[in-house]
DNA sequence: CGGTATCCCGGTCGATACTG
DNA sequence: CAGTATCGACCGGGATACCG
């Protein structure tokens, strides 16, 4: 890769595949939306159910992910509306990056609790 | 009026590996700088070249990695200052996920590149 | 060299209310 | 059920200036 980043990380996006990537994760639920719809397509109301997120923000980044390609929305008219998200292709592919992710999440959960994170708390 | 205002999902952090992981990813540096430091240590100025970043938000992107376990600082000062940053070991582990990051990425990238991203105006 | 301190802006997120 | 609309708080991050 390119050792010299040019610029704010933006003209990089879809160059470097770091920079791409925290532009996808960025949003504070992107990880746990992917991660509940690795298993399969999951309906708007379920995912609130499951997260703990506030209707306007899971709309938000549903649409977003939507936009940029990793998920997709089938709308369901037959009897009740129902709607459901799941991934996309290039979205299930993602699922390596879930899998280490919980790998090391796990690994560092390990490591917080044989070292407590440091006091911030200013002591005299 | 000292009261803990914890955010939804806080309280999942150091229990799902998931939402651990997006708390320490969240900023917008954090993929970059620990990709810098995954082939060995690095000062202040080569990152501050190396990515194009303000120096206060660098200081404290390093300062966070730090404190939360990733990285650690060496200071120097034989001659003139110098300071290195280094993963720690669990922040070695981390390159697990960086090289998730980085094949996603990619392949990502080469995604975009057959579809294009639908640029829906933002019903301005 | 390797940082702090400060100010400010814009975006994110959450709460609430409303809609088809 | 599956959203939209609106508003406001918070805070990450950029710019700039200064410090040991």
């Amino acid at each position: 890769m390119n050792e010299t980043v040019r610029k704010q990380g933006d003209d990089l996006f879809g160059i470097c595949p770091y920079v791409t990537t925290q532009k996808i994760l960025q949003g504070k639920w992107a990880i746990l939306i992917l991660y509940q719809l690795a298993d399969g397509p999951v309906r708007f109301n379920e995912l609130l159910r499951r997260i703990e997120i506030a209707q306007g923000t899971l709309s938000n980044q549903l649409k977003y992910l939507e936009r940029e390609g990793l998920i997709h929305r089938r709308v369901y008219t037959e009897g009740t509306l129902r709607v459901e998200y799941a991934l996309t292709p290039i979205g299930e592919k993602f699922r390596t990056v879930l899998q280490a992710i919980e790998v090391w999440g796990n690994e560092y959960i390990s490591y917080l609790k044989t070292n407590p994170v440091q006091n911030i708390n200013p002591e005299g």
